[in-house]
DNA sequence: TATTGTTATACTCTATAACTATA
DNA sequence: TATAGTTATAGAGTATAACAATA
């Protein structure tokens, strides 16, 4: 089409740096123009683009936590599938978590290599292979989701119970 | 770490394919269990997860009905910045969409050679160049905006007015 | 013939180091 | 010395085509 060959994402991170940032040296009085007087307003109506940043500050805040657990995001996600659906095939979490059967590979035998699943021949079909967690790995994953609990309820510090859960039914209806 | 060098990302992308399928084919009767019974409820409780599945089902149409115009999503917000901010300097662009500037150079270039966007030397700062858009940019993005609101009402289309307006104001609570 | 899992590979996105020219 | 913009490049994420084994 155009130049160089475009495809998918979007609207580029967030500021970033929110732990480490003063949050707000406006404070004293001044007009609030000094650090980031850029208007984003636009880009702000966009549920997109709001979605996005709310989605790379989980992310980020999930890998610091998670950093001690061998458990990348994709990591995690792909464990928390197999951990409920014993038995569930590649095919089935692709299409679950929208991964490419390609890309599902290297994770699984990551995964494998590390003793928290194992593959087991399909009882029914010879094609396909069961994942099935280990006992360490359902140990593992057990830890890993009060870690995961605890980020959300750090992202979900200022909101009220009440929106907290309002906000997963609002993303989920426009999703579902 | 590990093995495989990690990073950011998360949870893999959504179910796609959402206009080109049959979207439900257990119409007829049977069980609700059939294309997909995997179990995903953990996952659903995560704001990131559902946060990045919005995203990326707006990103699908946004780039879905912005292939008439010579804007990426990327190339979208740049230009937003740049229209509602004329003379932003690139440093600036990269702090309020983090954008790493070396990864920013190649978009400037390309906008730039399209047209879209003029370099000027900064007034102030001799090393700092300031962006604007041209006639011809403006005009795209006025256009371009509207695609995007027309993106946006889709989206949102299993939204009450009351409930769209909220989910924008809940996701910057998280960011903000 | 269609599907599961896989390999190989290309393309895109993201990140780091280092250079230049100005401040 | 520090900062804006840039170059080159490495690393991670995403995508397509094609193959063997099984259905």
């Amino acid at each position: 089409m155009s130049d160089r060959a475009p495809r998918s994402r979007m609207l580029e991170r967030p500021t970033r740096a929110r732990s480490s940032v003063p949050a707000r040296k406006t404070r004293t009085a001044a007009p609030p123009a000094e650090a980031n007087p850029i208007d984003t307003r636009y880009l702000r109506t966009l549920m997109g683009y709001n979605a996005r940043r709310v989605a790379l500050v989980a992310i980020e805040q999930f890998v610091q936590d998670m950093a001690v657990y061998p458990f990348k995001p994709v990591d995690f996600s792909v464990m928390c599938v197999i951990v409920d659906n014993p038995g569930v095939t590649s095919r089935q979490l692709c299409a679950a978590l929208n991964i490419l059967p390609p890309n599902l590979v290297g994770l699984i035998q990551s995964l494998e290599q590390r003793g928290l699943i194992e593959r087991r021949p399909h009882p029914q079909d010879g094609r396909a292979t069961g994942l099935h967690a280990t006992a360490q790995g359902a140990q593992r994953m057990m830890e890993a989701r009060r870690t995961a609990d605890a980020v959300e309820d750090r992202l979900a510090s200022r909101l009220s119970p009440r929106d907290r859960q309002k906000l997963l039914e609002l993303l989920q209806a426009v999703y579902d």
